[in-house]
Formats: C-alpha cells, structure tokens, sequence
DNA sequence: CTAATAGTGTCTGTTAGACACTATAGT
DNA sequence: ACTATAGTGTCTAACAGACACTATTAG
C-alpha cells in the first residue's frame, strides 16, 4: 500500500488526482396506459434520457453532442453524489423528494475522452405523474421516455450502455426483492396494479396468473389490505386496496421453494 | 446542470475536482476452529484490518494513527478501483485472485481531513489459508483478524465503522441470496460445512436444524451431490460431499412463502 | 343481457417443520 | 459399548398450481 502523509505535509502531486466526479442518475418511471374505463392499466417501464446539445450555454461546442445520454452533472466538495443527483433532478425537472439509490461507479480508463473522470451511478423512481413538467434545459435539446426495447437501438453517449444496463439490473432485482415497488403505486393500490408494475420487470408465471396473484397478495406479510378501502378505478367491480407496511423481509436462496 | 464543455476547451478550474480518489477493502474471512476431530468446524466470521503506523516510510507522521483501519490506497487513472483493490491485496498480503465485489461510495464532505477524498468501498472473500502469510507493511505496525463482536468495540479510522457496517449488510445478503457461500469453501463440502458457513450471518431456524438443513441441500437447484464422492473430515460417518452448480437463481419476495 | 374484472371453492401434489428413529465408525 | 454425526421414516399442516365457478356492475 502506498503511504499517507499528514494533512500538513499531504503532496497532491504524489498522487495523480481526479479531473472529476460526476454524478449520473437513471430516471425510471412507469408508463400507465388506460385502454379503456374500468380496466387495469397497461404499464410499461421507460427511461428518461437527455439529448446532449450541439453547444453548452458560452456557445462552446458540446462533447457528444447529439447522443442520448444520463442526465447528471459535476459532484461538488460540498455534497455527496447522492445529493448531488437529487439536487440534479430538481434544478432541471422540479423533481423534489423521490427514491434514489446508487448502484454502481464507473471508473475504467478512458471512459470518458475529457480526462479522468469518476462516474456515480444512481437511479430514480419517479411516478409518471410528477414528469409532466418535464423540459429540455442548458445543454439538452431533448428530454424523451424510452422503453427498454427502443433503448438497445439507440445510439448512447459514454459508458451509458453499460451503466443503463446495470441500473436495469439493479431495478429489476430491487423490485422483485424489497418492496420499492411501493414507489410506483399510490398509497393506496389494487392488487392488479401491484401485479401490472411487478410485470414490467419479469414474466414469472405465478405474478402472471391473475387469480393466484389476487391469493397471494393477501398473505404477503409486507402487505395488508385496507379495511372498507374499495376502488373501480381498475374494474366495475369495486375492488379491494392494499398498503403496504414496514415489515421486514428477509429470505434466503437455502429456504425458499425453488 | 452545469454545461460542459469540449476537450480542447474543457476548464478543469470551473469545478473543484477531488484530491484524491482511494479503494478500501473490506477482507472477510471465516476462521475454521477445528474443536475435536472428525466432528464439523465451528466458523466464525472475521474482518481483517490494520492498524496504522505512526509514521510513513519517510518518517513522517501519518494521520489517523495508531487506529484500526481497511486497507486501501489511491487508485491510479490507470486502472478502476476494483483493479486497485486487487492490486493492493496482491502487494500488502501476496494474495490474487480472490472474489472481490464493489458495495459503495464513501464521499461525505469531511470524511477525511486530507481533503476531498472519494473512497470507493469492496469486499473481499478470502479463504482463510491464503492469510497466512499476513504481514504488516509500510503504514500498518499491525494486522488482525476480528471478529464482528470485537470491532463493534475498536475504535476505527476515518468512517470506516460505517464503512465496515455497510461490508457487513451486504456480505450478510449476498451470502443468503447469492451463492457467494462457494468463495468461503472448498471445490467439495458437506451440508454441514455450507451450514456452519451460513451460520456466521444468520440465526434461522431452518438453516440451524441440522436434519431440515442435511434434506433440504438435495433438493437445492443450484447445488449437486458428487456421486461416490465421501469425506471423513466432519463425521466418523462418511459424508457425502456437494458441490455448486452454474444454476439461475431468480427468486422474488412475491413468490416466496413466508 | 353482456363483457370484463375480482374473487372463491376445491382438488392435488409438494414441501416445511417436527419428532422419532436408524446407520456408521473411531475411541 | 459409547458417542457424535449423518441421514431416513413418517405424520401433519400449509401452500402452490390448476381449474371451475360465482359476484358485481357499467353500458
């Protein structure tokens, strides 16, 4: 291991330092289709993704301009990444108070053509709704949802292949397996809507079969149904609406049925 | 967002950028307490970490001394943290190879006194034979293995406490969901080798009921028992030996039983 | 009445959990 | 013979998966 000086005799130039540390954020949101009244939704989970524009603010020329991109910026001394891409998000989106996590740093060599560069990585869950107001900005000429089918066709800027392909990963597993999905539903939910939301991310066959679902749902420990609490929003018939509840969940790969 | 502009044109001075960009590592390994023979290990799980020396190879005094801390160093541009994280286990304790996983970001402003200092987190599995030509280095007078109920009483460098409270979260998670286990064990092993592996990190039941756990092993897709294949080491009674298959392991808290 | 969604009744096969029991081999 | 570990036999209750069926209500 190399040495470490005292703060007093700390030699920067011993070290090579970074030439930044930015901080990338994959906005994930879900997409409620209403085919029609009285139906559950169709739901689609999308992306939101910049268009990096032709010069900045100064009319300087913009690097990987014209691409799709992550949304992100520079990570200044005075706040974590974390806050970093929070601030981000409401500066250029309005977006105050979601769930970000982070998920991964990206740090290979020559990933980014302007120097050493330091990416962190988090994602978003934002409910459809609070997007509406979405807008391009300083150095983005387009603001645009892409499902996860049209992302593979674009053209992306960066490593940003990668780190969508991992923030994929992590939503999917994140979803399946800690009650975040609560951050697409509404407080209150059907248990079609959870059903529609977990479908976005698998195709398991026993979140699949509605009527095995509609069981199930009642026994989760994490979930209670909502006394005297009914909805049509999703049938004509009124329908029972669920919470979910701090409850822990722990499990095992040696427990469970497989 | 902040704009940002072309390489030619890039202005390094408009940010602040990090004064240094460190990789820790959280090394884990189980120590196998032979009690008696042919009967099974008693396993606990230890963390590795030194204790920083007084002064650096040139004699001057080194911050935080005198503390336990995680091994680590500064990360060069030409290489990712990970391969920094592996290069550092290489040099300080002659080990290679090892499974190594990223876990987190450490970039509290004020977390290191020297300045602006971004470390980038991993733990590191290591079977406990591969330690034994552990040694102290240049920065460290010592180096120790302790156990979880030890380091709640040390006192640590830096935020390594959170740090090391985070390794401990995610190994723990990792070695329930995933099948990580393998890295703590040999190519074959009995039911109650895996079982005193899981044992370091959890208190299930069904995990600690030695004939729950001897059946349920058979039935597990994602390991296999060697046929003709039979150990001594644990039992008088020859054992079968197991071994870890390249199995899926998809699992969803909306499936599982509870 | 029809269509669509929500939800139940009931059967079957599998498994978890509990407990008693057998099997083996070194000392 | 004793002892510690490995492993089976067997019962019960719970649950998953399948399929048929009922319930409700807007249009």
């Amino acid at each position: 291991m190399k040495s470490n000086n005292t703060e007093a005799q700390y030699d920067a130039s011993r070290y090579r330092t970074p030439d930044g540390y930015t901080s990338d954020i994959a906005v994930f949101t879900i997409t409620s289709e209403q085919t029609k009244a009285y139906a559950p939704p169709k739901m689609v989970l999308k992306l939101m993704l910049i268009q990096r524009a032709e010069h900045d603010t100064e009319g300087n020329p913009n690097i990987e301009s014209g691409k799709w991109a992550l949304p992100g910026g520079f990570v200044t001394p005075e706040e974590t990444a974390c806050a970093a891409a929070s601030r981000e998000l409401e500066e250029e989106a309005g977006i105050a108070g979601i769930h970000l996590k982070q998920f991964g740093v990206y740090d290979q060599p020559g990933r980014d053509p302007r120097g050493w560069i330091i990416s962190n990585a988090h994602y978003a869950i934002v409910p459809e709704y609070r997007l509406s107001e979405r807008k391009a900005s300083d150095d983005a000429v387009d603001v645009e949802l892409f499902s996860v089918a049209e992302l593979s066709e674009q053209v992306l800027a960066f490593d940003h292949k990668n780190i969508i392909q991992d923030a994929l990963t992590h939503i999917t597993r994140d979803l399946l397996q800690t009650t975040v999905a609560k951050q697409f539903l509404p407080e209150m939910f059907t248990y079609s809507e959870l059903q529609a939301v977990l479908l976005t991310v698998t195709d398991d066959k026993a979140i699949q079969n509605d009527q095995a679902f509609a069981r199930k749902i009642k026994s989760l420990p994490f979930i209670e149904a909502v006394k005297g609490q009914k909805t049509q929003r999703t049938s004509k018939l009124p329908t029972q609406l669920y919470r979910f509840i701090d409850a822990e969940v722990k499990q095992s790969i040696y427990t469970a049925r497989h």
